[in-house]
DNA sequence: AGCACCACCTGTGGGC
DNA sequence: TGCCCACAGGTGGTGC
């Protein structure tokens, strides 16, 4: 479900509700959501524990606690959302809550049960433990200059695998890479080396301006995803290419969906080479 | 190194 | 109309 700016749009939302919150016993429904440390530790460990800020990599929550991190990774159809009040939540995919003290509590929801948790201790274990095969956040930590050096690296991949590669920069999903491909005008299947730097440099571009809009817009609501407070994305009327096999293209063209690295992959074979 | 395939889950929608 | 299966926003492991 969620690429970065549906998680980056999680994090804003949230960010000021939950600052100061000290969290409560948590109540685990489905306990293999908990990644690390066991079920057990992660409840004993939470409670007590006080919200500081909240962070995002990639697609990444990294809620940032008084002591330690407690990392979210919403996977295809996790949905994290604020409840003020105590009342029960009605929601048959409900995996976990997570109490506060005020009475307030935060939720996760996932119906394919693919989102995970960890609580980590600090920084050096956020990074051998959650994030160790996640590159750079490519919407934050990355210049164009940082970018076209990563792709010198990466000659031989293809395009769309590439962007898709959460350990080459993090943030990229499905939904953004075919926008973001056919923006820029370049195929998904060509290889990097075919790439010019004008090539790249648009590439990048359209990288920024498909997150920033998908983020701006609310992100993007296909079939499940839901903002903290349950409204949805506003992103999906904007989509030129994702979803919209056999439609027209603005230049006219029929817009063609295939499978590339191993991925429903749409794009218009008339303003993509 | 890069890629294809499967597994993890549950639901749905398109095609027959 | 009803059934079935391919496919769905992600990632990790295996094996070529």
């Amino acid at each position: 479900m969620p690429e970065l700016p549906e998680v980056e749009v999680i994090r804003r939302e949230l960010e000021p509700l939950l600052i100061n919150k000290i969290f409560d016993a948590p109540v685990l429904h489905i306990p293999r959501t908990i990644a690390h440390p066991t079920p057990e530790l992660f409840a004993a460990n939470l409670a007590g524990r006080a919200v500081k800020n909240i962070m995002r990599r990639g697609k990444y929550l990294l809620i940032n606690l008084d002591r330690g991190i407690l990392a979210v990774h919403l996977r295809m159809t996790g949905n994290l959302f604020y409840a003020k009040d105590g009342m029960p939540v009605e929601d048959r995919f409900l995996r976990l809550s997570l109490p506060f003290n005020d009475g307030s509590a935060l939720h996760f929801s996932d119906m394919r049960r693919f989102g995970r948790l960890w609580l980590v201790d600090d920084y050096y274990q956020l990074q051998s433990i959650v994030l160790k095969r996640v590159g750079p956040d490519i919407l934050n930590d990355l210049c164009c200059e940082d970018f076209m050096q990563l792709l010198a690296r990466k000659e031989k991949s293809r395009l769309k695998a590439l962007l898709l590669d959460q350990g080459f920069a993090a943030g990229m999903g499905n939904i953004y890479t075919d926008e973001c491909l056919f923006r820029c005008g370049i195929h998904p299947d060509r290889q990097v080396k075919s790439l010019s730097r004008d090539d790249m440099e648009k590439l990048f571009q359209s990288i920024r301006e498909v997150l920033s809009d998908g983020i701006k817009y609310g992100g993007t609501t296909f079939r499940d995803y839901r903002n903290a407070s349950g409204a949805l994305g506003d992103f999906q009327s904007r989509l030129a290419v994702y979803g919209r096999k056999n439609e027209q293209c603005r230049c006219g063209a029929a817009i063609e969906k295939t499978k590339i690295a191993g991925r429903g992959t749409y794009y218009c074979p008339r303003c993509q080479k």
